[in-house]
DNA sequence: ATATGCATGTCGCAC
DNA sequence: GTGCGACGTGCATAT
């Protein structure tokens, strides 16, 4: 770990070649000014930022507030860095699609390379898969008398393919296809349901109920599905993985190491 | 800017107190583990990781790879900093949804409390607006003869309400509706158009066309939209970004200050 | 507060 | 590499 207070331009790209050498993280304060061409672009006049480059090649430029980076490279991506007349200035660089992004230094407050480890497991529960898994393994919540067939059924839709969360039949032998949402239920859910629900009625004769399921749901939405002949099924992510606790499948989807 | 290395549980806490009463941006590089509970729940073993909190309540937690932070707190959260015997612990409470971040450190390698200014101006240019105003600045883009009449027309949908980006007329009379899109066309983007077109044909006798815009489109999207009768016109963001500039109109869209 | 749609969305998965 | 949909999406905006 290397902490400079400071730093002259000189001083800092010296510290930045031994931070890219390392695949040491390396943290910048100071007052610079942000450009960037690409996907789209952007200027950001000069002001005192926090700017962090990870050894994956990412860079995140974040300004004193606001839970999102004001500008950023993703991961892939090069970094060069400059001493220019100015004073130091990072390039980082991304091909396909061509990316740029330039944060030029007027003065640095501090900069640090640090080496970090780590190798901690990341879990998260009551995610949508979560609360797939608990309508297979307690399918009654959804409705009495439903049988899941498949998860994850892929299907032939008119122009292309998508993807049913849930494929399964009601009590009466009707097919059910199964949207799951993890938060409110908007329009774009319901016509999503509804596409699938098409889709399959196209290939089978018996009649293709559309049930979604969420926490909750629009107005509108509700309206939309009503005109669709599509149901909504209250289900909460947390009663989901309570479901799945009592099921002894507590463990969550493991998505990180 | 006040930097401590290696501190101890008492001396990082000390400077958190201060940090925040001197709205101070905090920046926190040590050994924790991770816990969140609130709109899902997840958890993080034991590993090093950036910390950054910023004087807005918002709360970032890096790993040393990967865009994203792992863990992260909205603007508007309360921050807590606790004693503990295992060390110091970190904890950001949101009311509405209630929402709770704990961060407890093993060790700490590095603190930071640095006070910014940032009055930089930030100027984003070649958004979907900027396409849009393109296009009613040079119609003959989307089509030689088509007269755009309203930007961002509310539509009244089967369950509520949409916003068609472009309404016009073509050469021949029809009635025209375009979605705008800055990044390559999908499904979705079809089946929001089909949505406005739909809800446009309930209200005129004439007939409607739907065209969407974009830099390109997937062979799926394509295909579903020859299936709907819906057209598509090539337009990359920049190039509408060069028809703006050309027009004099090169200023782009003020996103922030 | 709720609903809607954009985003330099990012990310992971399936093919 | 392309297509697709989830995401603790975040975010601005309009009602």
């Amino acid at each position: 770990m290397k902490v400079l207070k400071q730093p002259s331009a000189v001083e800092a790209h010296a510290l930045i070649q031994e931070a890219v050498r390392d695949s040491a993280l390396l943290l910048i304060i100071g007052k610079c000014k942000v450009e960037y061409v690409g996907r789209a672009s952007s200027k950001l006049g000069l002001g005192d930022r926090l700017v962090v480059c990870k050894p994956d090649g990412s860079l995140l430029v974040h300004r004193p507030v606001g839970y999102e980076p004001v500008n950023w490279m993703p991961a892939g991506s090069y970094l060069l860095s400059l001493v220019e007349e100015g004073g130091l200035c990072l390039r980082s660089v991304r091909r396909k699609p061509f990316e740029e992004l330039r944060v030029c230094f007027n003065s640095i407050y501090l900069a640090i390379a640090a080496q970090l480890i780590d190798e901690g497991e990341f879990a998260m529960y009551a995610s949508e898969e979560d609360m797939r898994r608990a309508i297979l393994i307690k399918p009654s919540i959804v409705e009495e008398g439903f049988k899941p067939y498949v998860k994850e059924k892929r299907l032939q839709l008119e122009g292309g393919e998508g993807y049913a969360d849930l494929v399964g039949e009601d009590e009466v032998g009707n097919l059910v296809v199964i949207e799951v949402k993890r938060a409110r239920v908007d329009r774009g859910a319901v016509l999503q349901l509804k596409q699938y629900v098409d889709a399959l009625a196209l290939r089978t004769p018996r009649r293709v109920r559309g049930i979604i399921v969420g926490p909750s749901i629009t107005k509108e939405a509700s309206t939309l599905a009503r005109a669709l002949s599509l149901d909504f099924k209250p289900l909460n992510p947390r009663e989901a993985q309570k479901i799945l606790r009592e099921a002894g499948e507590g463990q969550g989807l493991l998505r990180f190491t």
